[in-house]
DNA sequence: GTCGATTTGTTCGTATGTATC
DNA sequence: TGATACATACGAACAAATCGA
């Protein structure tokens, strides 16, 4: 008799920690920064061992609910909508996944952008002569994304760019463009060539 | 003197444990459900505690690179390209956070329709009489997407898709659609029709 | 600048629960 | 039933970092 009609049914310490934790984080409205109890006080308040409570706070450090620090404590921080593996496991990666990764993040671009201009949503003092333009463009869509309803398309912005900044991805990519043509191209408000631009840029060659 | 230009300098033993981990299943190629040594053969061979192994295998668990079962070992899995922290942690969420993937899910979503067009991606014996439209729309989704070169945006879709239905957050939108609508839309190709479909899908009313 | 208290980081030994044969 | 292998869990001890008196 098999019990291949269940998976994890048995709820583990550090589970319930980790539950617990958030519980408490989010009903008292704890704010970033603020520190929590230490290891030993979780262990007695929740009845369980030390190296449960830890293998909890890992778990919640790992997804940036958490910040532990030696000799400090554990910190409350902001968590984010989105965890992308690869950033926490800098891991050998072949190109066709941060390929992948690339045009993820090309399409939250588009997105951003697009929903910059139905919300009217006005750029100014943008000064990033001296930057390069994947850095400029990144600027320019947090500007526009934090002002958005909806966060989350930049984050998941952030997150991809991040990790191809990171993996070194974007000099693989063959492209010849100003960044100026894109901001330009925003504030004037020409829709169709910014879809343009945008998609030649995911549709780019990668060495 | 402070040395606020750098954080998380020290690393620790947990992170170098899911690293030489994550090196030995990618180096070493091995399959998923290939069963890895047992915790306290990698705490010899990695010559830390076994208490360390734990917290590095707790990490590489949650982003589902592993698979520990009790009793019987710890086991090699598909490690996803996504992860979200809400489909960990299970806690209180409020309807905005909610909204917010799904518009995130209606993008991809209609990414992968729309990239099916282009190349030509046809979609055969679909018989889902029986199914709700959710259901039904994201089995159509995994058919097209699944075939797609780049497969990250279905990750994505059926990432956020699990979470609202955990949530259960379909039963508060507001519409009226056959999911039949949708499927006839894709098989004649109607790529105006299905834009405008998933357009107002995207900015349904919720309750 | 030193000392002591606090707190996380790490280790070790032991006991228990579960699956397989 | 028993034996073995393995993950789960606990608690005590010590190391290292931080902070304040």
């Amino acid at each position: 008799m098999k019990k291949d009609y269940q998976i994890r049914n048995v709820p583990r310490m550090f589970e319930e920690v980790t539950r617990q934790i958030v519980d408490y984080i989010s009903e008292g409205q704890i704010e970033p920064g603020t520190k929590i109890p230490t290891e030993r006080k979780l262990s007695e308040l929740l009845e369980v061992s030390r190296s449960s409570v830890r293998e909890g706070l890992r778990i919640l450090e790992m997804l940036n609910y958490l910040e532990s620090r030696q000799g400090e404590g554990t910190f409350v921080s902001v968590a984010p909508a989105f965890v992308l593996p690869l950033n926490i496991i800098k891991k050998e990666t072949d190109q066709k996944e941060l390929v992948n990764y690339y045009q993820v993040a090309m399409l939250h671009a588009k997105e951003i952008m697009l929903l910059g201009f139905d919300q009217k949503i006005i750029v100014n003092e943008l000064d990033l002569r001296e930057q390069d333009f994947w850095y400029s463009f990144s600027s320019l869509l947090n500007k526009i994304g934090k002002q958005l309803k909806n966060t989350y398309y930049l984050e998941l912005w952030n997150a991809t760019h991040q990790l191809l900044t990171e993996y070194d991805f974007y000099k693989s990519i063959e492209f010849s463009l100003e960044f100026d043509t894109i901001y330009i191209n925003y504030r004037n408000q020409n829709k169709n060539n910014i879809e343009l631009i945008l998609l030649k840029l995911k549709e780019a060659k990668i060495n």
